[in-house]
DNA sequence: TAGGATGACTACTGGTGAGTATGATCCTAT
DNA sequence: ATAGGATCATACTCACCAGTAGTCATCCTA
């Protein structure tokens, strides 16, 4: 099981620049050398490199983050030593605790990038002045987008059994609001006619489980763009939740109960 | 982080007898003092002993496998020793191991544990002589009370990268046959008309996801049956598959390329 | 140009958990 | 009654890994 090291340098955003030079492409050389150029702060004062460094740090905290991502994405969480992570962007452990306090807290953070992208689509959503049923379709797009994302698989596997209870509860409250969201669009949908009656809380749950089983999958098969597969689902989705005109009709198999109250 | 020991003895079927007696009621005895009254076959010869002994012997096999299977579950694979497992039946590691070669196959086991009432499901349906969404219906009820079941976390949650090669293949062969076989009622379903035209992969994916999802959230909010959620899951889904009377109109949000082909 | 702040590395500790060597105990068969 | 197999416990080994102590290098500010 011998560790893959892969050699290749901290590298802020997606900058690919070839840097070879194992000591002149130190990590804080090549971050503040394509960083600091833009100041785009109205910056003549002093402090100015104080701010810039800062800069500098959150740039590299987030491509630690984003490592971690790939590396749990790859491997798994249990089955990714921070030596992992810090070999990938060729730097060393302290390193990386430079950065975040702990292995816990990075998967947190990636928990939280991923779940960012479903508030920006609930927020994108909100503004839209069409039928609740196209709004849902439009936050399921964006949903769908987050989770093949590199986050999507940190933001979809976080067991909470893995965290701190406080860490847990924090996780927790995120998701509820986010599943909060989904019930509330596909009740105003009900209601306004352009989602057909059903229990929104079921209902949530199984659009939000399809979306999130994309995770586990997404990464084997990438004949799909993200953006198909969000397309894909939203085509699905929309067909099933569009209200017929002909009167309901159960139809269940097996002998079933009246149908889920609430 | 002190690990809790519940000290139960092992207590093969659900059998609910007080073993108080630290030394009397030794896992061996116990499992034979149940069993080996109920013979079942034609044994007034030699060797009956020795195939009672057998039968002992997988029955208490199988109940290191659910509780495994219940450990996982709770705590999750990673985070659940072998000590934890052999502590919840009340017996020392060594005699899991002597039932189980390691932890990865106890893992596999629990996994197949959880297949077979899902292929139980497929056969099942295979004799129902109804269209073929109802065939499915019947099929994704046996799902999901399987995924709502013990063994439900380790198979919807095992990850290949805690498996050595050749057993991730077998899950995988496993996962595809399921894969597959919801895919072929889907198209039989779309040929014989009882269920609209749809694009049998991902609407696969779909139903799968949002199924394997209980899985995540059954355990936190017991509030219905197993049975309930399959049948409310299966209400949402017949409801999304059944075909439409009025010609179909696409409507997707979000400017989106024709129809996924295949 | 000294001194503080920042960034990173080497080299550890401590804990945990998978798996095992060895042997005790009981049952069965001859 | 005794050899041998089945079953289980005690008491380990060994490897991995999260996290840390202490140190050095470099840059900025004063």
């Amino acid at each position: 099981m011998a560790r893959s090291i892969n050699s290749r340098r901290i590298r802020p955003a997606a900058t690919a620049r070839s840097s070879s030079s194992k000591s002149a492409a130190r990590l804080a050389g090549v971050a503040r050398g394509k960083l600091a150029v833009r100041a785009d702060a109205p910056d003549g004062s002093p402090w100015r490199a104080r701010r810039e460094r800062q800069r500098d740090r959150q740039v590299k905290r987030e491509a630690v983050i984003r490592a971690a991502a790939r590396a749990f994405n790859h491997k798994g969480y249990h089955n990714t030593s921070l030596d992992d992570i810090a070999a990938a962007l060729d730097v060393t452990k302290p390193t990386v605790y430079y950065y975040v306090s702990n292995k816990e807290q990075l998967l947190f953070e990636c928990f939280v990038a991923g779940v960012e992208l479903i508030r920006a689509a609930f927020q994108q959503a909100r503004n839209l002045d069409v039928p609740a049923r196209e709004r849902l379709n439009a936050v399921l797009g964006g949903y769908a987008t987050a989770v093949a994302s590199d986050f999507g698989w940190c933001m979809v596997r976080v067991e909470e059994q893995d965290l701190s209870t406080a860490m847990s509860n924090h996780i927790k409250a995120i998701k509820s609001e986010i599943d909060q969201g989904i019930r509330r669009l596909i009740r105003e949908g009900v209601q306004d006619g352009s989602i057909q009656q059903c229990d929104p809380k079921m209902t949530a749950f199984a659009l939000a489980g399809s979306l999130n089983w994309i995770a586990h999958w997404y990464r084997e098969d990438r004949s799909l763009s993200a953006a198909q597969i969000a397309d894909a689902f939203i085509t699905i989705f929309d067909n099933g939740l569009r209200p017929r005109v002909s009167p309901r009709r159960p139809s269940r198999a097996r002998g079933a109960p009246a149908p889920l109250a609430r």
